[in-house]
DNA sequence: GTGGCATATGTTATATTATTACACAAACCA
DNA sequence: TGGTTTGTGTAATAATATAACATATGCCAC
């Protein structure tokens, strides 16, 4: 049983190993760095990574990051339909920690609002230093 | 005199060249297809065109769009400065405005003060049809 | 002015990221 | 059964970005 409330369930094999790779990491991963971690289950060819990871970001269960050309799993609770998820990334660890909380998403569609914008997809990532980076 | 307030002045001929280029293009324009562009001005190779951008990026002149992977000039009036800057795309035209106001940046600050996290640079691309589109 | 330095440039090659095209196989349903 | 969808394997290619190295140019100190 996965720690996601939608499970794991009716994935395919390519799926499930492109998963577990992303979940075993510590940060964001890029697509040939899967493959490379996939090479001796047999991945021989990057479009079996990026066919894996299409799927599984139309799950909600991976996320990309366009500031680093790099995918990461969905380490919430509540996966399913989060649509406006904001990303930070530690310049220092590379650790991503998505926010949660409907500030951010509340925002942009009021300001898209004023402007008379329809949203229909928000990319917010941001790159500084958190806080056990700070601390440490 | 140009429309920005800090002026194109102490740009190279090839920062120029860049810059022109952006500027006549209606929506954003990936850097190779600057290079397309400028072939007959004598670029011969995409360096050229990457370390124009990099300087007018980092004049504030030009932002880069992480989620085209394309680039696009600063139609803001007060350009210099500007540290969080949220875009709007739109799907049917290309449009690209930037969205100023001090909204988005005072909330993206509130969250990372939240979860301890030391905001130095964020990126903001909301997609969706702009107004212009939805009217017409 | 000469010499050193920082900045910009030109060019080739290479690295990294992503998609197209085509053949095949398994699952699923009519 | 046959047809359709979905997933897969593989090779080739496209699109984006950088490394490495040589050369030039402007500027300042001396
Ligand atoms: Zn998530
Ligand atoms: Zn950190
Ligand atoms: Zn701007
Ligand atoms: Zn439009």
């Amino acid at each position: 049983m996965s720690e996601h409330s939608h499970g794991d369930a009716n994935l395919t094999r390519n799926q499930a190993l492109v998963l577990e790779t992303l979940s075993a990491a510590d940060g964001s991963l890029s697509a040939y760095t899967i493959l490379d971690h996939l090479r001796d289950k047999g991945f021989r060819a990057p479009l079996q990574v990026y066919r894996a990871l299409d799927r599984l970001v139309e799950l909600g269960l991976v996320h990309r990051l366009e500031t680093l050309n790099a995918f990461v799993v969905c380490r919430r609770s509540d996966c399913e339909g989060h649509g406006t998820v904001a990303f930070t990334i530690c310049k220092k660890c590379d650790n991503v920690a998505e926010l949660t909380g409907e500030e951010i998403a509340g925002t942009l569609n009021s300001v898209a609002v004023d402007v008379g914008f329809a949203l229909e997809k928000s990319t917010v990532e941001l790159r500084g230093i958190c806080g056990a980076c700070r601390a440490g």
